[in-house]
DNA sequence: GCGACAG
DNA sequence: ATCTTGTCGC
C-alpha cells in the first residue's frame, strides 16, 4: 500500500522526541473503520546480536480471519531500542513491508502502544499517521499510565488512566490470562478498537492478526525469508 | 537523584 | 525482542 506521508528516520533520540511532539497533533482519536472486511497485523523480530530487523504485515479477511496476504522486509537499523522511541527502530522496516503489501486493510494492529505513550505517539499512532489508515495499538505490557486488573472473564476491561484521562483499555482476551493493553492508534475510537481486538481473538491471548504476524516474522527470520524447501524434495 | 521503561 | 526444556495448571 501507499505511504501517504514521510519524514526522515535517521535521527538522534533527541530529534526523534521533538518529531513525536510535532506529529502527535495529527493523531485522530475518533473515527469509524466502517464496514471492516480486511484486518492486518504487524510484527518485527531480530536475532540477539544482529541489527537486522525482519518486519512483516499479515492481512486477514474479516470476520473469518483467513490469511489472504503476507509480506516481509528485512532492514538493518542503527537506532537502538529506547522505551518511548520504538517506532524509530522498527518503523523503517515496517514501512518497507507496507510498500510491498497489495491489500488495503480497513484497520491495522500494531505490536505496541497507540496513544498510551509518554508523548501520545506510540508506534501504532506514528505508523497510522504515515499510512493514513485506522490503526490500533495492542501491547503485551504497559508503557505509560496505570490500569486496574480487569475481571477474570474473557471480555473484561479496565481503563488505562493517565491522571484522570482514559488513554486506553486493559482487555482480558482470554480467561485467567494476562490482559493486553489496547489504545487508539489513529482514525478510530477506543470502543471500536477494543471490539475489534475481541472479535479477532480466537482462543489465544493475542488477536489473530498480531499472532499470525508474530509467527510469520519468526519464520522469516529463521528461514532468511526464503521459500521453505521440504527435505526430500517434492 | 532514583526508579520505570512498548519491543 | 532474544537465549532455552521441561513443567505446572486449566
Amino acid at each position: 500500500m501507499k505511504i501517504s506521508e514521510n519524514h526522515p528516520f535517521d535521527l538522534t533520540p533527541g530529534e526523534a522526541i521533538r518529531l513525536q511532539e510535532t506529529l502527535r497533533r495529527q493523531v485522530r482519536l475518533a473515527g469509524d473503520p466502517g464496514e471492516v472486511s480486511l484486518v492486518a497485523g504487524t510484527d518485527a523480530s531480530y536475532a540477539r546480536g544482529s541489527d537486522e530487523i525482519h518486519a512483516v504485515v499479515v492481512a486477514l479477511r474479516y470476520p473469518d480471519l483467513a490469511v489472504v496476504e503476507r509480506v516481509a522486509a528485512s532492514i538493518v537499523t542503527e537506532f537502538p531500542y529506547i522505551p518511548g522511541l520504538l517506532s524509530f527502530r522498527e518503523g523503517p522496516a515496517l514501512l518497507e513491508a507496507f510498500r510491498r503489501l497489495r491489500s488495503e486493510p480497513d484497520v491495522i494492529f500494531f505490536d505496541g502502544q497507540g496513544i498510551a505513550h509518554p508523548r501520545g505517539l506510540g508506534i501504532a499512532s506514528h505508523m497510522g499517521i504515515l499510512l493514513d489508515r485506522p490503526t490500533v495499538g495492542v501491547a503485551k505490557s504497559l508503557l505509560s499510565g496505570t490500569a486496574a486488573e480487569p475481571g477474570p472473564d474473557r471480555g473484561s476491561t479496565a481503563p488505562i488512566l493517565r491522571d484522570t484521562e482514559t488513554i486506553g483499555m486493559a482487555v482480558r482476551t482470554r480467561a485467567r490470562t494476562k490482559p493486553v493493553y489496547v489504545s487508539v492508534g489513529h482514525r478510530i475510537g477506543l470502543q471500536a478498537a477494543v471490539d475489534l481486538v475481541l472479535s479477532t481473538t480466537r482462543g489465544y491471548r493475542l488477536p489473530e492478526p498480531t499472532r499470525q504476524a508474530h509467527l510469520y516474522a519468526n519464520e522469516v527470520r529463521r528461514g532468511g525469508g526464503q521459500t521453505t524447501l521440504l527435505p526430500g524434495g517434492g
